[in-house]
DNA sequence: TTGTAGCTTTACGTTTACGTAAGAGGAAAG
DNA sequence: CTTTCCTCTTACGTAAACGTAAAGCTACAA
């Protein structure tokens, strides 16, 4: 249907201000076109803007996200650049995986502190 | 062995500065001892300070910590209280699964980008 | 024609999370 | 006794990530 979006809509579809998104195309991280002066995005656009805001929610910075925007443009071709890129994603991973083995931990940790509240509501 | 911390020894195991550690102090996340003018810190506040750094890893402002450090101190035994600890981490585990799920999203993605890598590589 | 709703740029302000001196005190080693 | 190391408090500085006006353009509805 729609491919293209006014920066309003996804700034409501995002929940998000404009202004966040304009300072995103600011750093670098989006490069919308224009119809006369203003913003004309399309679905490429909106779905580094979503992953913008997903890197966020897992604690990266703009900085980290704008590199991990490059992996998802992929590389140019040649089998150097496709060595590098493939490094690149292997540490992103690890990274990832690290993250993971964290919020896995915390998980249980929160289910003995449950066990511990259901045993003292029981014994009440 | 170590039953008590200085904060230059857990500066040093947990790679922060002082500065850091103190300013967590300011923010009311750890309360170290004192033996005169100098910080002791026990077992309980390296722990806390261990899930603090946790925290930040994984994306979570010091308030949020802040927030999250006081599900880890338990409730306090009356039936209520209880389970607003419980519903407390409900959410709590509700939000990290999602970020799980955000994780294993990326991880897949960054799959088939390696498959694409691997297939040009292949045919070259 | 007069809103008003949405877009624009420019620019200063704010919060978070520390960094970075400055100056001083105590303890241990040479 | 002096140097060195670790600690302390106080306090100004800073980078990141926006928030918040201010002032103006444009299209469309009443």
């Amino acid at each position: 249907m729609n491919d293209t979006y006014t920066i309003g809509e996804l700034s409501r579809e995002f929940a998000v201000t404009t202004r966040t998104i304009r300072f995103y195309e600011d750093e670098g991280l989006l490069s919308p076109g224009r119809k006369g002066r203003n913003r004309v995005y399309a679905p490429r656009d909106r779905t580094r803007l979503k992953l913008i805001l997903r890197g966020k929610r897992l604690g990266f910075s703009l900085g980290e996200v704008k590199h991990l925007l490059d992996l998802y443009d992929g590389p140019g071709g040649e089998a150097s650049q496709l060595e590098l890129f493939l490094r690149k994603i292997d540490e992103h991973r690890t990274a990832l995986l690290e993250q993971r083995g964290e919020i896995d931990a915390v998980l249980d940790e929160m289910k003995s502190l449950e066990q511990r509240c259901y045993q003292i509501l029981d014994t009440q």
